[in-house]
DNA sequence: TATGAATGAGTCTTCATTCAT
DNA sequence: GATGAATGAAGACTCATTCAT
């Protein structure tokens, strides 16, 4: 027992450890770089370890994927359970955490983003990845209607306002992931004024 | 002499063809699919002509890109010549022409910036793909500056507010290439909104 | 003494159903699907386990070989013991055993004739199949000598009326195994025709 | 001009001697056995070569078929041509031409039995190859009608006696093929013997 | 004795690139 | 100046086999 349990762990290590590697070439040399070889060859294992870890390259890459996932929804749980009861630092909050994370984990994000087909299925948002589905935008229309409730976003449908602050978002994350040596504005300070949120929120509708 | 001359006007003509053809290539199936036997047999000459043309195919990718920013370039110059004495239109008008330009040429946008290595030397920033190198966001600076000395995006760097535009800029374009299937505000009003150009101009510094 | 034969035994039995799994899987995959992972995992062992049971491979293909001529062998002597008195009917008999036991088993009869080299040692003739080998016509020997002891067959020496029935036999057999789609005669009508051991019999010698 | 056509006559005995040695890989080590890099490997050549001959594996074993059956349907129109006016021998005129083909080029037969499926198309046998489709066995029924006509083979369908010639003719051809070291009867009169031809024409039908 | 882990060689195929002509 | 021929390296994946446990 203590035998077979222990095997479980190296190898879901060394599970781990693939796609670390992974992300690290993807980061480095950009998805199409990413090669069955090129993972085996960084982990210092023969190529055919890797089957024995994933049924294949889909495979693969899609648990690339799904580590993304687990660890924004986990993070979104916390800050909300935490978060104050004004609708639009409610809405700052996830937001602040969505980018914190993309920071930290710029290979998840890339990844993600590269791969990812989105689909408008019924009410919500399924970002498709390979044979994956998640539901990643919830969270963030939840927010907006509290705020839409509250009076804010006035003049703007819950779908304006979402795609309004997912583009900055998605340009705010996007252009510091691949230009880290630029001399960004301190993050604080830069995601403010990309988002801007005060300002969209009071603003008048186009007429 | 002439005759070299006319030779070398030749192989200018056909180096250009040769871009063109990897650039429909690129634009109906994507950066993935160029390959230098595609290319050679779209411009009906065998492969080892386009080593004459260029050095490799890393070379090739390299003048594909480039000719993307003079086409940019290009309409900027139209534009700004055209454009009212107001600064902020003619901030919004070039900005207007990259939108534009990026959206009409998403394979092209896709691989510029997916290559592209920013870098600050000296004052301007200079965009390195491979061994070119370009100016890109002289222009911005140029009509973000006019609109400083009249007064306007008050309590901002040049640079903080270029930041702001780049990010809300690339967010929007980079959305909207990936997700062609998604239900899109209208480019006009998504654009103005993402941009709030005026919102951005005349808020009031963050203290 | 006791434990070290049952382990024996064992072994044997363990041996015998890999064997029948082999088989199995032949039969309805054709011999280019047989893998010892195949194997393996249908008895619902490691594939290591293969190897304290056969060599290898070949090993085990060719003990896969020999059951089959057991097989056939077998049913050769309770056919024989049950046969009539007439000489040529108890050829006749054997023949459709074997004609039988082929078309029962055509993956075996294909694998069993694709890899034998026969040899004529000394008098009579054996099968080799890698390291193995079988005598296998001797019953037909005997069969086609008794016949000729009873006056049939004339003019012709065992070794030509062999290698006549031998011929028709494995013709038949190989293309009902090749082409189970074509409209064939039924096979006891079919048989009777391709082999016509009584015109045979009958027939005078070509002079 | 004649560059171009050296090098066309150069490429076509290279696409000839490829096909060779694959014959040669199947005859020694079986169909399984013919890989592309063994084929190159033994014309000394990288294995890319290969796809510039032929479009890929399947393109080459369907030519590899295909040049059987060339060889044998010229064999047929020159013995047609020339035989005698008895049916009978016509018949066994072009048996004994099908027989030394087969024997003359067993890869051809071999590789032509073991991947060929035939099908029964309104009237006629159509053998199929991957790929390919061809008439092969008109002539033969050709030959019988004119036999049955003559009074020949009576009892019997044509269908019948096709079956009962056929499989005769392949288990000649098969054997002797597979067993080449074997004593086997001189050609002549074993084929005689086989196909009994005479025989068959007279016998009277089963009751 | 049985197993999980690991590997090397092999499967077909594609591509960028070079060399002799 | 242009070409056909050839190659080496790489792509994903599979399999028989061995080794340490």
């Amino acid at each position: 027992m203590g035998v077979s349990d222990r095997k479980k762990r190296e190898t879901e290590i060394l599970r781990q450890r693939v796609l670390d590697v992974a992300e690290e070439i993807i980061a480095k040399e950009g998805v199409g770089n990413v090669t069955m070889r090129r993972i085996a060859s960084s982990v210092e294992y023969a190529p055919t370890v890797l089957y024995r870890l994933f049924a294949n390259k889909d495979d693969l890459m899609d648990h690339l994927i799904a580590r993304g996932y687990v660890g924004v929804r986990q993070r979104y749980e916390e800050t909300l359970s935490e978060s104050s009861s004004d609708p639009l630092s409610a809405l700052a909050g996830i937001l602040r955490v969505y980018a914190d994370y993309a920071l930290a984990y710029p290979n998840h994000y890339r990844m993600w983003f590269a791969t990812s087909d989105i689909r408008q299925k019924h009410d919500d948002l399924k970002m498709r990845h390979g044979r994956l589905e998640f539901v990643v935008f919830q969270t963030w229309f939840d927010c907006i209607e509290a705020c839409r409730e509250a009076g804010l976003f006035q003049g703007r449908s819950q779908m304006e306002t979402f795609q309004t602050i997912w583009a900055r978002m998605h340009g705010f994350i996007s252009l510091r992931i691949q230009h880290p040596g630029f001399p960004w504005l301190p993050v604080d300070k830069h995601l403010d004024e990309v988002l801007d949120l005060k300002g969209a929120a009071e603003e008048k509708p186009l007429q």
